[in-house]
DNA sequence: AAATAATATCGTTATTTTGCGATATGGCGA
DNA sequence: TCGCCATATCGCAAAATAACGATATTATTT
């Protein structure tokens, strides 16, 4: 059993696929720049789950990630996040020219 | 702890975060439609494993099903397919901006 | 070096998801 | 109606996921 997709796609679909996740990501939206703990903090998680969850977008190339001191700050990856959103857009638009 | 992406979306990013399900779903690239059993046998699944994997899908909006006779047919929902896809390009565009 | 602060990792539990075989249901033809 | 075929649903066990608290790690400050 294949799939045509990348494994990079599968990663950032999975990623998707959680609310809480989601409600992360969509932080993001208002704040360019959130430590581990501000994240925590505005989704109403605990700590260890904010980093781990950050972690897990990192890893599907939604967010980067760079220490500040003792902070990490992370970030929205732009141009990795709209460039998986459109290659998906684009096959599924080859699946639509039959 | 809220999303602004509606259900609909939600139900199609979780249908996509299946390794299983996208592979369901690109058989439907090549054939425009397909019986159940055929999803089974092509997928390497079982037969109940593949009628509840077509209903979620169906569910999420991605196929669309018409009975014809015993047998039961599916087909890519492209529509539907695309627009989701594209309101997700949407919402990660609005996370990512600065 | 020790205390503190922020984050990461570990260990666990609860929940969800997955896939299967068995069984029930729906539809057609004899 | 009865049997057959395709699909759907049920019940279950294994695996994956999510979240937490506790603990370890990393970085700063005194």
């Amino acid at each position: 059993m294949s799939t045509p997709l990348s494994p990079a796609i599968q990663d950032f679909l999975r990623a998707l696929a959680s609310e809480t996740r989601q409600a992360i990501l969509f932080l993001f939206a208002t704040d360019a720049a959130l430590t581990v703990g501000q994240v925590a903090e505005a989704a109403g998680i605990g700590q260890s789950t904010a980093s781990e969850q950050l972690a897990l977008l990192k890893r599907a190339g939604l967010l980067t990630s760079a220490r500040e001191g003792k902070e990490v700050i992370y970030r929205a990856d732009h141009t990795r996040m709209i460039g998986y959103a459109q290659e998906l857009l684009t096959y599924l638009q080859t699946c639509a020219s039959e």
